[in-house]
DNA sequence: CCCAATTCAGAGAATTTTGTCTTTGAAAAG
DNA sequence: CTTTTCAAAGACAAAATTCTCTGAATTGGG
């Protein structure tokens, strides 16, 4: 279970990463990225749809069609697709949230909160799906290890 | 809202706090911390509950009672509230969820996440609610303030 | 060109989880 | 006893998640 993402953010950057290590040139369907991450069919579908219309995957029907990326692995943040699927709001609380506080009246963890807060949004922010797949080639694969282990249980 | 914890979780941090800043041996009443935090009654009732019987904090019946801190506020820390209310569960999980992932097998966000969940773990490891309340002292007070800002609303 | 098969799009129902309220009971004080 | 205040079960509501079903676009084969 994810921390901080509703279960559709979850699955956004999840099938958004699949998507970047899909070979170009051949969308993956719908089907296969559900039962290959284990995500519900339907809700994949309308996670992916939200996707497509924010413009961060582009779809084609019909046979040979699809899901694939809208532009290259390196001009899309994790951040655009949180964005994308749970909205800026998503983004702006806080771990204690009393009813008004902020850089004026904080409250006494304010300071720690604010550096957790600011290595998840620079990670965000700033990791692109690109260096997401990068440092697992040559390794073993990390998905496809994935989607083994997780058939094993 | 909070990002990371359910409400319940939120509530009862606040109220802990709350407590946390009480006049030594003058118990507070559910029907009090409810209003000065603006918490639905019947809900901080059950967080409350939870907390009494995890023995962070301690109620009495009848005339002059009401719930205090069981022990100093310098020994109860955030997280022994969140552990209480959330279960150790609630911090276990990821922001991206793979089926199978963990430090044999990480995906390439691995490293910033773990250093992301580090500071906020540290967090609520060490800072107690003694450490809370300190830092206001002298300054305004934070939860009246909170209070006047949230009534003018 | 037309048809059937494939695959995404979308509305909305059903389910589960989370948050809130109602009601009754039990303990303590005076 | 009577009042005050917490304890607790469970009804109810709202939100998040999952599923059902119908429609529309695309493709490739007659
Ligand atoms: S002062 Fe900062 S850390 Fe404290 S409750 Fe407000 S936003 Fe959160
Ligand atoms: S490898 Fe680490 S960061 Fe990546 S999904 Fe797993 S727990 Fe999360």
């Amino acid at each position: 279970m994810s921390i901080i993402f509703s279960k559709s953010c979850e699955y956004g950057l999840q099938a958004a990463l699949y998507l970047a290590r899909q070979p170009k040139d051949s969308p993956a369907h719908l089907r296969e990225i559900a039962t290959d991450l284990n995500i519900p069919y339907h809700f994949l579908n309308k996670v992916l749809q939200t996707l497509t219309r924010d413009r961060i995957v582009v779809s084609r029907k019909g046979a040979n069609g699809g899901f694939a990326l809208a532009r290259s692995p390196k001009e899309i943040r994790l951040m655009d697709i949180v964005r994308a699927v749970d909205g800026q709001s998503s983004l702006d609380g806080c771990v204690l949230g009393f009813p008004a506080c902020g850089d004026e009246t904080p409250c006494p963890v304010h300071g720690q909160w604010k550096s957790a807060k600011g290595v998840i949004l620079d990670m965000l922010e700033k990791k692109t799906l690109a260096e997401l797949g990068k440092g697992l080639d040559g390794k073993l694969e990390f998905i496809a290890q994935s989607m083994i282990e997780a058939a094993e249980k």
